[in-house]
DNA sequence: GTATGGATCTTCT
DNA sequence: GAAGATCCATACA
């Protein structure tokens, strides 16, 4: 079952934390989500902030839709659109564990140990081929689907810290990832509190 | 194992 | 024209 519209209506901490242990899936690749991190039209870090343009419109659109973006030139990130459409919000994939189509994986991320292949945003949508075009792509029932966790984990231990490779609002701790799993981009932060959900 | 710089492109000023 | 939510190869210790 692919995740709700109601789903990803709601604030984006909350939907940022609940999509861990859920999993994301394109062209039969797919991978269980690790790592998350929330960004929102409130705070600078966010792409939303400066408001509405041609870049950010997806972002104030309709909850469960892709927004894919560019970063440093070569990198694609895939983001989940949060909140009422109108506002500003959506939550970054920052990594995966690889479930199906490992074999495409290597192929596309080369010769990498297998908890690499999708430890960081723009290594997850290299690995599963995920590019600008499914900007503004349903979620639901697009190119890419984000399902929800299949078996209940039964409270999985998710860990809060700071968010990574941004200069503004730093200190802000929105960013959840699977606690002791491998394939994070980065283990927590040191002083990072657990959570329970 | 850690540190550093280059690649490369969309968006906004 | 510059900044940016990154990754990787290469150079050292």
């Amino acid at each position: 079952m692919s995740l709700a519209v109601e789903f990803y209506a709601r604030p984006v901490l909350e939907v940022a934390r609940d999509l861990i242990g859920c999993v994301v899936e394109h062209r039969g690749v797919s991978g269980r989500i690790v790592e998350t991190e929330a960004y929102h039209e409130s705070e600078p870090a966010c792409h939303a902030f400066v408001g509405i343009t041609a870049r950010t419109r997806t972002l104030f659109g309709e909850p469960g839709v892709a927004y894919v973006c560019r970063s440093y030139g070569i990198h694609a990130m895939l983001n989940a659109v949060c909140e009422p459409a109108g506002v500003g919000a959506a939550v970054l994939i920052r990594a995966l564990e690889p479930l199906d189509g490992i074999e495409e994986m290597r192929l596309r991320r080369g010769r990498v140990r297998e908890q690499d292949l999708c430890s960081g945003p723009g290594k997850l949508t290299q690995a599963l081929g995920v590019e600008l075009v499914e900007n503004g792509t349903s979620l639901l029932d697009g190119p890419v689907v984000i399902y929800a966790a299949e078996q209940d984990l039964g409270e999985p231990q998710v860990v809060e810290g700071t968010r990574i490779g941004i200069t503004k609002a730093v200190e802000l701790r929105w960013r959840f990832c699977l606690a002791g799993n491998p394939n994070v981009s980065r283990p927590w932060l040191p002083g990072a509190g657990l959570l329970s959900r």
